[in-house]
RNA sequence: GAGGGCGUAGCUCAGCCGGUAGAGCAACAGCCUUUUAAGCUGUGGGUCGUGGGUUCGAACCCCACCGCCCUCACCA
């Protein structure tokens, strides 16, 4: 990255680019009508065609008076053939001023080489875009991580399977809409700033509105603001959209994510389980072929339907004793080396879970009906008072889902919140007054659901990091 | 936030027990009209992440800092 202007590299590009322009010829361009795109000009082969492309020169075979070379476009890549014959002397001087890097568009004929290489016999070429700096290396690519996170232009250009993954995440988020919209769903926007941050434990970045004078939340999540829409007679509503979250980065965590979340309204979390099943199945589908997916090595078959498991019998399988006693469980959070001090029992006794329990959570899996101090915006089990009806789902050990069937009695939602706030460090949170006041017009009974968009393109494109299915994720300032 | 690993040419990497910097590709000059990691001959290219320290001498040992990756913690 730095800028070292006597830099040999950088400097017989730039004189390179000088020349081009002594011949009175942009640089740097313009429109170029006509041009096709190479992998289904490569697909209908057929000797002595006349074509058009254009793209990025990636690669060279110099003759002096026959050249060769690899023109790339976002759908393949095709050989061109540039020879002093066909093109003329001045249009060869101006080749011998091309580098790698450099971006063109060619006319032609097709034809295959003696070796069987579909081949554009170049006629007439253009300088699109002269580049000053050079392409990594065409061999070993780009593997330094770090230039391809900051730089994920080069990723892109050196690595086409990262093209094709975020191909398929474009194709997934596409597809996704499509398929909730087909069924009555709407899509809406709701802030991304908020007064209050609600619908998450999570901690919020915090903003600052000038004009107002008034302190903003980037939200963490969108729930209280799709429910006040539930109240409002949308009965099937979902959005697609950033969440922001000032916690820890890992392979699994962004500070900002993309998160789907949707409500029906009549509906619970079996009608939630339903959706998922369908839905992401048919993702699968759309973008692999079929329902298995691979994913670090292991394969996952995403037909439904998939197993449900209840949190308080998974745990008493594993444990060998109950979620609600506190002090084996307290004893044996000491054993995993949990921190306990002071923290309120179910704290405790959800950090032994998901030591106990999660690493077997290979699934897809359903873990089904968890314990109501977990649970704040959940209507409780009817068949168990001490749960809620509410899921996770897991693929690959990975939480990708949550969902409930959706409290609506504004009594019971208040005191949920205030006993939440109890235990709270004071003025780290408050009440969503205007949220409990649209929910006493009466919320209809509903099922609700968020789903991770970034992890579910993991699994689908069995990329290990969210960093490869970000084209930006967060990196730390340099200099 | 804690622990571990890494940082050498534009890219991918060597560099042993501390003796003063290497390869391939890319670049430049030359030869070459069917190559495809083209070939052959020759040339240039380095703040060894940054700053200190130890030493006659540091890419290498020590300390601090910067950045990246992994594990853990928080979380989805």
């Amino acid at each position: 990255m730095s800028e070292r202007p006597e830099d040999k590299l950088l400097a017989d590009r730039r004189a390179h680019m000088e020349a081009v322009k002594a011949k009175g010829i942009d640089p740097w361009g313009g429109r170029q009508d006509g041009v096709q795109s190479i992998a289904p000009l490569v697909a209908a082969y057929a000797e002595g065609l006349e074509v058009s492309a254009a793209g990025r020169m990636t690669g060279r075979r110099q003759f002096g008076k026959a050249n060769f070379l690899d023109l790339r476009d976002w759908t393949g890549k095709i050989q061109l053939y540039v020879k002093k014959d066909i093109v003329g002397d001045p249009a060869m001087e101006l080749f011998n001023l091309l580098d790698i890097g450099d971006l063109l568009s060619v006319k032609g004929k097709l034809f295959k080489t003696k070796t069987g290489e579909i081949t554009i016999e170049v006629k007439e070429f253009r300088v699109l875009t002269k580049s000053l700096r050079p392409l990594p290396e065409k061999w070993h690519g780009l593997s330094n991580v770090e230039i391809r996170y900051r730089q994920r232009y080069l990723d892109l250009i050196a690595n086409p399977e990262v093209m094709e993954t975020f191909r398929k995440r474009s194709q997934i988020v596409a597809e996704w809409r499509r398929w909730l919209t087909e069924r009555g769903f709407i899509e809406v926007e709701t802030p991304m700033m908020q007064p209050i941050p609600g619908g998450a434990t999570a901690k919020p970045f915090v903003t600052h509105h000038n004009a107002l004078d008034m302190q903003l939340f980037l939200r963490i999540a969108p729930e209280l603001y799709l429910k006040r829409l539930l109240v409002g007679g949308m009965e099937k509503v979902f959005e697609i959209n950033r969440n922001f979250r000032n916690e820890g980065i890992s392979p699994r965590h962004n500070p900002e994510f993309t998160m789907m979340e949707l409500y029906q309204a009549y509906s619970d979390y079996n009608g939630m389980m339903e959706l998922t099943e369908g839905l992401l199945s048919h993702l699968a589908k759309t973008v692999t072929g079929g329902t298995k997916v691979k994913f670090d090595g292991r394969e996952f078959e995403l037909a439904a339907p998939w197993p449900r498991k209840k949190y308080l019998e998974l745990f008493q399988e594993k444990a060998g004793f109950d979620w609600f006693d506190a002090e084996k469980v307290a004893a044996k959070a000491r054993e995993l080396k949990i921190e306990v001090g002071k923290r309120a029992p179910e704290a405790i006794a959800s950090d032994v879970w998901e030591h106990l329990v999660e690493p077997d959570l290979s699934g897809p899996v359903f873990v089904i009906d968890f314990p109501v101090e977990l649970s704040p915006l959940t209507k409780r089990s009817p068949r168990d008072p001490r749960t809620v009806e509410r899921f996770e789902l897991y693929i690959a050990n990975m939480e990708i889902a949550n969902a409930y069937t959706e409290l609506n009695d504004p009594i019971e939602q208040r005191e949920r919140f205030e006993r939440q706030l109890k235990g709270k460090e004071e003025g780290m949170e408050t009440i969503d007054e205007d949220f409990l006041v649209a929910q006493e017009h009466g919320m209809p009974p509903a099922g609700g659901i968020g789903i991770g968009v970034d992890r579910v393109v993991m699994v689908i494109t069995d990329s290990k990091s969210i960093r490869d299915v970000v084209l930006f994720p967060l990196m730390r300032k340099t200099d």
